[in-house]
DNA sequence: CTAATTGTTCAATTCAATATGAACAAAGCA
DNA sequence: TGCTTTGTTCATATTGAATTGAACAATTAG
């Protein structure tokens, strides 16, 4: 069965060609490679859910592209697999996850808590370097700034939880 | 007056090594270039003022780095023209902002807004396109998505004075 | 005027992140 | 077993953003 008999054209239609090009733009601002918004961005518009190898053809993307851009999507949270097909299907076929909530859930799990988690190890450990400068009045002013970095994390730390709440409605 | 008598040695002590890198990796999270990490950080850990020249010697960058970081710096508001010198002096010193909420204010002006007024625009081209759509079945489905859409950036405009007002404490 | 100092601009280069595609696994089937 | 389909891995290629550095202002001084 190469050649689906009636759907899935080998070129995006124009619609589906705004729609990815608003999600490369929405990727690029978070720091995600350009696949990753083709991907979803196609996913996002299609009625039914599509395999790796219908992203292959219709964005003309590498099989490595598509299977590593499903990878993190799906550590993201973003998409699923689509478990409604029969039986006797063995290709595995992709759906989004349109909850803007779990989107942002997935992103600051993987993307942002990390970041800062290792921010404060850092930290911590400038804190410790800080401490141990002679002159008290250069002391002094390391100490203000590290704690004001320090400041700066406690904040962002307390920021994304609300940021999750605001955004899952 | 090529070698200062004795200040500004010009490699960094481990200290601002470690500064540079937190500032290095926080940047880069937020998608702007190393050099803008590397500057603002050895700002942020000098206690005086430094001048352009005095950041292309102890990062070892080339000026035009220094030249056009300083400037997105400057139009993020995070640094700004030290004016306490003495008039006879015309090369220019520049100090941090290190106050989070202007941080955040300047990130949030000049990186998230025009983002944000872009998508909006391609939406609104996408709602009229999805119109255009002849089966009803399929245009229902189209709206439906592109409702969301536009929700999503709805939710993400309400989201910034909250997240500027959290920051700025 | 020339020379020196300070800073900007921009074409060319560098470099790192991303994409590719061939080789490889894994699973189904004859 | 061997053949096919589906998907993954990873060394290499590509590409686009950041950096460089030389040429170019602009300003001051002699």
């Amino acid at each position: 069965m190469h050649f689906p008999p009636d759907g899935s054209p080998h070129e995006l239609d124009p619609l589906e060609r705004q729609v990815v090009a608003v999600f490369v733009d929405g990727v690029r601002v978070l720091g995600l490679p350009r696949s990753i918004g083709e991907i979803y961005g196609l996913l996002f518009i299609c009625r039914t859910p599509l395999s790796l190898d219908d992203l292959v053809l219709r964005l003309n993307i590498s099989k490595g592209s598509a299977s590593q851009g499903l990878r993190m999507l799906k550590s993201l949270g973003a998409v699923r697999e689509a478990n409604g097909n029969s039986g006797a299907e063995r290709r595995t076929y992709y759906e989004p996850a349109v909850e803007l909530k779990r989107l942002v859930g997935g992103f600051i799990r993987e993307q942002i808590r990390p970041h800062l988690e290792s921010g404060r190890t850092k930290i911590n450990r400038l804190a410790a370097t800080a401490c141990a400068i002679e002159d008290p009045e250069h002391r002094k002013f390391l100490s203000d700034r590290v704690e004001r970095l320090d400041q700066w994390m406690r904040s962002s730390g307390k920021v994304l939880p609300i940021l999750q709440k605001i955004l899952g409605q």
